[in-house]
DNA sequence: GCATGCTAGTTTGTCCGACAATCGGATAGA
DNA sequence: TCTATCCGATTGTCGGACAAACTAGCATGC
């Protein structure tokens, strides 16, 4: 009697606000309907799914929560693509509720930064470089405010990811990114050193993405990461406590 | 004239559904309401909240996407950690709208995978080791299937990727792997050499994690990355074509 | 004691109809 | 040409309604 559970499938139809976020869905997907088209109104959509309003908007919250649809300036529906940093926040949130260790994300980091940084230095283009001279002067001028530092620490490496010119390592990046460079702020207002070796390394690696020496991006950055985590073991942190702790001291 | 976009902000208030969205999302985000707690019904909802039980029916739509709730089996809305499935769905989507070439996911899945590797073979449990055995004499037994091979191949880097035990490596390389190893199931099919190849490098790499060389598990996985980006060349298929293209013969 | 069947109350999914606010566009006026 | 005004269309929100499916409790049968 225990099979039966194998033995059968759950066999229920999905609620109809479904199945029509669904059926939207799919022509997204298949590229019927293209980012910037406009969607039918409510009530249109409503006759051709031959549903009430109030079961469309349902569906329609689906899909302006997955980020597939979006409620252009005025009001009127039109498709749209999964923004970085939206995908980056819910991943963020479930890393947060899956209690998610500093050195989870550490490990992660510690794979994607390096690879950023030698591909940043094989593909940055003027633009991605200005931003970094720019973001190293303003940390240069805020070696003494570290709530500050720490937040050009965050912008210097989104700029790096942002100079691979690789979107899915920036996606891929951004929600390990959104979590751990916050939680390092704590690290650099308890080590007065921390901010000096921030600075020279970012200098570093930004001088070999300047100068397209991957190797030599990808092995500051390393270093860089590397230091990360020392300085974390310095600061009396535990590397094995969830970081939603982190995140409310950061707040304090 | 033209700074008043600049001088004002957006000024508006979100609609009501939104707000309750944000208002529930909070509580949970703030962990005065636990995964597994059960909400309050949809007319206790909205006689708290002061709206309509339609309008509160919207806002659980946004919670529901965002993975944040779920309706437990037979029904009745419950807190629920956002899972790691389901994202990887949803920012593979995000990855095919934005028409993501196999080089950028190339790129970063061969940053990730050596990291899962080697932390695989520092963290692995029995348990993981059974998992890698059964998939490696599956794999064996369908060398001349390449579908079922694929699927195989999938199996088996998820397998390795939670032998980590690291949720946000896991995370991270679900949604680019996702796509990754399905739009390979090509390849498998044109070169007759790669299930051979792919075989072997699969069962060092289970040998090295077995052994818990990390540094070995990480060396074969590189190599065995590598014979994915040559096969695909090889195969003469284009690395900077959208991907989206290769799910479509895929499904040829 | 445990499995089954029945009943009543809850809760959800869906529908209908309604209305204020606002947006888009057309039209009239300076 | 620019502004003011009006009108229809669309959205956000509301109230109420009902069938289907679920929960829980109780009765029944073995």
């Amino acid at each position: 009697m225990n099979d039966a559970k194998a033995l059968f499938r759950p066999l229920e139809q999905a609620p109809a606000y479904k199945r029509l976020c669904q059926a939207i869905e799919d022509e997204i997907m298949a590229g019927r309907l293209n980012p910037g088209d406009q969607l039918p109104t409510e009530t249109a959509l409503a006759e051709a799914f031959q549903l009430n309003r109030s079961t469309v908007r349902e569906g329609i919250r689906l899909l302006e929560q997955s980020g597939l649809v979006e409620r252009i300036a005025g009001r009127r529906l039109a498709v749209a693509r999964p923004s970085t940093t939206d995908l980056g926040k819910r991943l963020g949130q479930a890393m947060v509720l899956h209690a998610v260790t500093f050195q989870e994300l550490w490990q992660t980091i510690a794979a994607l930064e390096p690879a950023a940084a030698a591909h940043a230095a094989e593909a940055r283009r003027p633009a991605d470089l200005e931003a970094l001279e720019e973001n190293l002067a303003a940390s240069e001028a805020a070696a003494d405010d570290p709530l500050r530092l720490s937040e050009l620490d965050v912008a210097f490496h989104a700029i790096v990811a942002e100079a691979t010119h690789n979107r899915a390592l920036l996606l891929a990046r951004a929600a390990v990114a959104q979590l751990f460079y916050p939680a390092f702020a704590v690290v650099v207002t308890r080590l007065d050193t921390a901010s000096a070796r921030l600075l020279t390394a970012h200098r570093e690696i930004a001088k070999a993405i300047a100068r397209q020496n991957a190797a030599e991006a990808r092995q500051w950055m390393e270093r860089h990461i590397a230091d990360f985590r020392r300085g974390y073991c310095k600061a009396g942190l535990d590397p094995e406590a969830s970081i939603a702790t982190l995140m409310e001291m950061n707040k304090a």
